[in-house]
DNA sequence: GCGTAACCTGTTTTT
DNA sequence: CAGGTTACGC
């Protein structure tokens, strides 16, 4: 046992004390995954514990993995049989096999966030309800705070605080959408997130042998992160870990950040009234970060009232203060980080790796991106779309799920008339009151369409239905990869894709590509023993977008949300937008609780930095499209003084304007594109500042123009031919097009 | 049914 | 700003 050695005091206990119920406060920094990888591992090696016999439930299948892959390398292959993986996936996976007794088919599908918006939409719209009321949204998140706290549609009816609050809300019918979206949400058979483990619940709560089945199995439960679990996810761990004993919780309070999700603090604070011999090991002792890092956290924490008492601290050396960039706008705080990061990258012999950008909301990724490829400094943005959410992928998707169930009802509804068939909204409205009618699901209407409606969209309709059935047959009898590929050829929707000859059209083909290369690995891929279609989307169907690693080897500065950050770590951090009403958040602000939260937030940011820590702000942003002008926020007088310098000012000049920053087409440059013209040329002069937006009608016949930058990429040429109406543009990554120009504005970059 | 243009509106984080 | 929705003409 060589790797007890290594482990100071309290984490070896950690390691050791495998039996009865114990909870770990583990500081930022102090090794708490470590502990967790050898506990398993003395499980497993020392306690001979069969690890089919161990739960272990972490928070991204990211974290399973990387847990599960140095768990290994410890106990070797063995550990492929740990149960490991997050609440959502372990539970959908238990629930599979038990979901009879729930009255699902086990070929369930789960609804994305998405799909529950657009079934509430229609619910709404069904009901004869405001949708200005009822926002999807809102109604979501009502709906989800009930079914994280157990509350059925029944409680939530029967319950007079609900109904009042609701009323006062002056929307009293949140209890009868609750009930209709569940209600529909059964008939499709399908499961939304929530229900995952909400339905774990009623499966435990009804099924006492099922129950026990899994308590038996489960002699070491293991929950890391445990302070963003909910009361949901809490029951389970609990019920399954009621006879035994043998449970082992990770946590910090003072890194929960997802109360907005249904994460309850309370959950850790109040272990310990559960669980009357309980254990509690501290991890106190700092590994990552230099003093002054570990000492303005402190600093900053300590201003909350609701916490766990904990000591962190680092025997690292003092390290450098941490700096204060102030910039007077956004666009100029991306140069300030992009240009720090450079020299950093010189006096200190870094990597771009070394790097991380952190934010509080995904976009202000633009001014930072854009800066960064200003200076040529490789970056990659983790989160954000993922790409199981793009639209092209969604679409087939969408196909491949319907296939599989047909009782899916928003697949139904995004692929009847994709691609155009001539099935329009009025024929759907149709389908839907047929099926309410005669008590039949959709489906059902529609492989008999002949009995319900006629017409020509009834043939539209019939011929879809045939499709269907013969898609449905080539899945039976092939692969996940054969079989989508098939249906993505033979639905139409590749040929739309690849007719589609736009610079977003190619890349929306080659994502859908994509998908069927990574298909194609699902079925080559050994450790999948069911290589079956349906097997496949079992596992599409909760992959976020941290889990998209292939971006991991790169040398790049990372860029990402701080949510995303945690459990990360980095030598030089840099968190910007340190600035009153977007961080802390101007949606936080209400109460004390949230206040504390965002605060909690700031900790988690600060605490990934190894050696250097910048904190930076802006004095105007762009915000909904308007420049705001913006205060340093409260938080920046959290930080004891002692440990922070302000370092850099900003010595920019007049705030700097850009239109068409993005990449990709922005629909104000299509439009302006597609205006004919008639302006009258002039000539400019070859602009010397650093860049001039500048009005493509001052281009005159026959100028050339290099390094300029357009709505979707970087121009190395453009050759201006005709009356200001046409050029041959040739772009740094997709190649020459010819472009009508008009109004558009371009950036010459110097 | 479909395509277009004008209008509207959200404005946090994500399993 | 950008995405979604609606009204309208074909």
């Amino acid at each position: 046992m060589d790797y007890l050695e290594h482990l100071n005091e309290p984490q070896r206990e950690g390691v050791i004390n495998t039996e009865g119920p114990c909870m770990i406060i583990a500081g930022a920094g102090s090794g708490k995954t470590r502990v967790l990888t050898m506990r398993i591992a003395h499980l497993i090696q020392s306690k001979n514990v069969d690890p089919f016999n161990i739960l272990a439930l972490t928070f991204t299948n990211k974290a399973a993995k990387e847990m599960r892959d140095r768990i290994e390398g410890v106990v070797g292959t063995e550990a492929r049989n740990l149960w490991m993986g997050t609440f959502h996936s372990i539970f959908a996976r238990i629930l599979r096999t038990e979901a009879d007794k729930l009255g699902y088919p086990s070929n369930f599908t789960i609804y994305d966030t998405d799909d529950s918006k657009s079934l509430i939409k229609n619910i709404v719209k069904e009901m004869g309800l405001d949708d200005k009321v009822y926002k999807p949204n809102g109604v979501l998140n009502r709906i989800s705070g009930a079914k994280n706290r157990l509350i059925s549609w029944q409680e939530y009816l029967r319950n007079p605080i609900y109904k009042a609050d609701d009323e006062s809300a002056m929307k009293p019918e949140l209890g009868n959408i609750y009930r209709t979206y569940v209600d529909r949400c059964f008939k499709a058979s399908a499961m939304d997130f929530d229900d995952l483990l909400f339905n774990t619940n009623v499966l435990f709560r009804d099924h006492p042998d099922t129950l026990n089945k899994y308590q038996q199995r489960f002699q070491y439960v293991l929950v890391d992160e445990f302070q963003d679990t909910n009361i949901s996810q809490y029951l389970i761990t609990k019920k399954i870990a009621a006879v035994r004993q043998n449970i082992c919780v990770v946590g910090d309070d003072a890194q929960s950040i997802y109360a907005f999700r249904g994460a309850d603090i309370q959950n850790i604070l109040n272990f310990e009234k559960d669980y009357a011999d309980l254990r509690i090991i501290k991890l106190e002792q700092n590994y990552r970060s230099t003093q002054n890092i570990v000492n303005a956290a402190n600093s900053v924490i300590n201003k909350n009232r609701a916490q766990l008492k904990k000591n962190v601290w680092t025997s690292n050396d003092i390290g450098d203060q941490i700096e204060l960039l102030k910039a007077t706008s956004d666009n100029e705080e991306g140069k300030l980080v992009a240009s720090s990061i450079f020299e950093e990258k010189m006096h200190h012999q870094l990597t771009n790796n070394d790097f991380a950008v952190l934010y509080r909301t995904n976009s202000q990724s633009r001014a930072i991106e854009e800066a960064l490829r200003r200076m040529s400094i490789k970056y990659k943005i983790i989160g954000g779309l993922s790409f199981y959410q793009r639209k092209e992928i969604k679409d087939i998707l969408a196909y491949l799920r319907f296939v599989i169930n047909q009782n899916d009802e928003q697949a139904l509804r995004r692929i009847i008339n994709l691609p155009k068939r001539g099935i329009g909204t009025a024929t759907v409205d149709k389908l839907v009151v047929a099926a309410y009618d005669h008590e039949l699901s959709l489906w059902d209407v529609i492989s008999n369409i002949g009995q319900f409606i006629g017409g020509r969209s009834a043939n539209a309709i019939t011929q879809f239905a045939t499709m269907i059935k013969a898609f449905k047959v080539e899945t039976e009898r092939k692969d996940a990869f054969e079989a989508s590929s098939y249906i993505a050829k033979n639905s139409g929707l590749l040929r739309e894709l690849y007719e589609d000859k736009t610079i977003e059209g190619l890349s929306r083909y080659e994502n859908v590509q994509e998908l069927l290369n990574a298909i194609k690995e699902f079925v080559v891929n050994p450790e999948n023993e069911d290589k079956s279609l349906g097997a496949f989307l079992q596992e599409v169907a909760l992959i976020t977008s941290v889990d998209e690693s292939d971006k991991d080897n790169m040398d790049a500065v990372t860029l990402m949300t701080i949510h995303m950050a945690k459990g990360l770590e980095f030598k030089n951090v840099y968190v910007v937008g340190m600035e009153e009403d977007l961080f802390p958040s101007q949606m936080m602000l209400s109460s004390r609780a949230d206040l504390e939260e965002e605060r909690r937030l700031f900790y988690v940011a600060i605490t990934r930095a190894k050696r250097r820590l910048y904190l930076s702000y802006a004095l105007n942003r762009y915000r909904f499209g308007r420049l705001k002008t913006c205060e340093p926020s409260r938080f920046l007088e959290d930080v004891d003084p002692e440990y922070i310098k302000v370092n850099k000012l900003s010595r920019s000049r007049d705030l700097q304007v850009s239109t068409n920053s993005n990449l990709g087409y922005t629909k104000n440059f299509i439009n302006s594109v597609k205006q004919p013209v008639n302006q009258p040329t002039r000539k400019i002069h070859r602009p010397s500042a650093d860049f001039v937006p500048s009005d493509i009608s001052k281009l005159a016949e026959g100028m050339k123009v290099e390094h300029a930058k357009f709505g979707f990429g970087v121009v190395t040429r453009m050759d201006i031919q005709g009356a200001n109406k046409k050029a041959k543009v040739n772009f740094e990554n997709h190649g020459e097009k010819t472009l009508l120009l008009s109004f558009a504005k371009l950036k010459i970059l110097s």
